[in-house]
RNA sequence: GCGUGGGUGGCGGAGCGGUCAAUCGCACCUGACUGUAAAUCAGGCGCCCUAGCGGCUACGGGGGUUCGAAUCCCUCCCCACGCACCA
């Protein structure tokens, strides 16, 4: 964080409010924090997708926060909860992971956890380690832990049984296990997302219930996708930090207007005060969203590709999107040399799925050739040596020349 | 095991004998407009072609009734709920 002057009440105080829903034991965390106690800070990952995408990065920076204090990181793989199936947030069931989706899934999460965190001081623990080791003796003992009816105060557990929608027993035990893995890491704070509430919480009661003290709680706020929705690999709104960096750029500046503060909070290390100014200009008109959604889309890709990469990409983007040229970088097909007709050299080019959907395209004057509409579905295209761009839409280009 | 309600396009969810390739919402695509790939508005959104009130394949699988079935019947598979059996 570029947080060089700030006092340590000031920066304490970010930590606990900046993209913070809930903190549960809000004064008693806030105590630890100011203290020179050294903390063991959990987080949860499920390796449930391959890619990490921004709205999980607000947790994995809520923890650099948390290293930047001194405090110790504990990540947990869930790699043995994966195998059960989280229920968080979802109406429906998760389906589970195999132990080998788990450890493909890991390989690609350790390099991307580095471009956030500093996994050099981090202890990285699969839940495996412990979870599986319990008897079913001891399984029973850990579910004496929590009622049913408590169980269910669960929203989405209360809503599922309220619709007659199956809940397995089988989800009723992950909480607990969440919690569980609380009480063998010794956790002094969990962090996760709000949906993680119930679960964050079920960690106090295990804790408890083994006699130990509990941990706080740290519930940060949920990241809208490009589309509005929550962000979830499955809704397919993510954005992730794999992206490259035009990709990325374009995805950020597809975010809807009204959440440009909301992803400076949370993605960036944008000052507060700062992002309270850009949300006012908006508001008043003084300046247009659009600059400032360049201004979130460098900070982020910067964060991720670097500055250079940064630039370039808002360059393309203003040079393709604002000014209509073409991208620098265009695929480029070579195909056999001949008369075609357009439709079919559309799907030849992956512009389109089908001859049909391509007749489509260019029905709807979607398509051109070197910036010249065509209308004709039945054009025949002329393909030799030199090539030429064929454009679908405004943002998908294909340079094609023939083979000699 | 018995009973009830279900299984429809990427998802949610209509339709319950005929213009149903299937209302609608979301997602997606194209166009207009703009401040951007925001918002808004318009159109599109199974596949094929000689592009047409065209052909083909589709509504869990299979079979049947009918001029005609996503819609009715039989059967199988799967799911949920309830009941029972067994402890």
């Amino acid at each position: 964080m570029r947080s060089s002057k700030k006092s340590k009440t000031d920066i304490v105080e970010e930590v606990l409010t900046r993209g913070v829903t809930e903190v549960v034991d809000r004064e008693h965390l806030k105590k630890l924090l100011l203290s020179n106690k050294k903390l063991r800070v959990k987080l949860g990952i499920d390796p449930t997708g391959p890619r990490i995408h921004l709205g999980r990065t607000v947790l994995l920076r809520k923890l650099r926060a948390f290293q930047e204090l001194g405090h110790k990181v504990v990540l947990i793989v869930g790699d043995f909860t994966a195998l059960i199936g989280d229920p968080s947030d979802k109406l429906s069931k998760r389906p589970r992971l195999t132990p080998a989706q788990v450890a493909d899934n890991m390989r690609n999460y350790k390099k991307q956890l580095s471009k956030i965190i500093d996994l050099s001081s981090t202890e990285l623990r699969y839940n495996s380690a412990w979870l599986k080791k319990l008897s079913f003796a001891q399984v029973t003992e850990l579910a004496e832990s929590f009622s049913v009816q408590q169980m269910l105060a669960r929203r989405n557990f209360k809503d599922r049984y309220d619709k007659g929608v199956d809940i397995s027993l089988r989800e009723f035990l992950y909480p607990l296990m969440q919690g569980y893995d609380s009480v063998a890491i010794k956790a002094d704070v969990e962090i996760g997302g709000f949906d993680q509430l119930f679960n964050l919480m079920a960690g106090r009661t295990i804790q408890k219930y083994y006699g130990e003290k509990e941990q706080d709680i740290l519930a940060c706020e949920m990241l809208e996708g490009t589309d509005g929705r929550k962000m979830s690999t499955s809704w397919g709104n993510v954005i992730n930090i794999t992206d490259e960096p035009n990709d990325m750029f374009g995805k950020l500046m597809s975010v809807r207007d009204e959440l440009i503060g909301k992803y400076l909070l949370l993605t960036t290390d944008v000052a507060l005060e700062k992002i309270k100014n850009i949300e006012k200009d908006i508001k008043s008109g003084k300046l247009n969203p659009r600059d400032a959604k360049l201004f979130l889309s460098r900070e982020v890709v910067s964060i991720y590709h670097g500055e250079k990469a940064a630039e370039k990409a808002e360059a393309n983007f203003i040079s393709v999107f604002q000014k209509g040229n073409l991208p620098e970088e265009i695929k480029e097909i070579k195909t056999n040399s001949g008369k075609i007709e357009i439709t079919e050299l559309l799907v030849k080019t992956g512009l389109a799925a089908s001859k049909g959907s391509a007749f489509r395209l260019v029905e709807q004057g979607g398509v051109r050739i070197d910036g010249e509409k065509i209308d004709d579905p039945k054009k025949l295209i002329n393909i030799n040596s030199n090539s030429f761009v064929l454009q679908s839409g405004k943002r998908n280009f294909v340079k094609v020349s023939g083979k000699k």
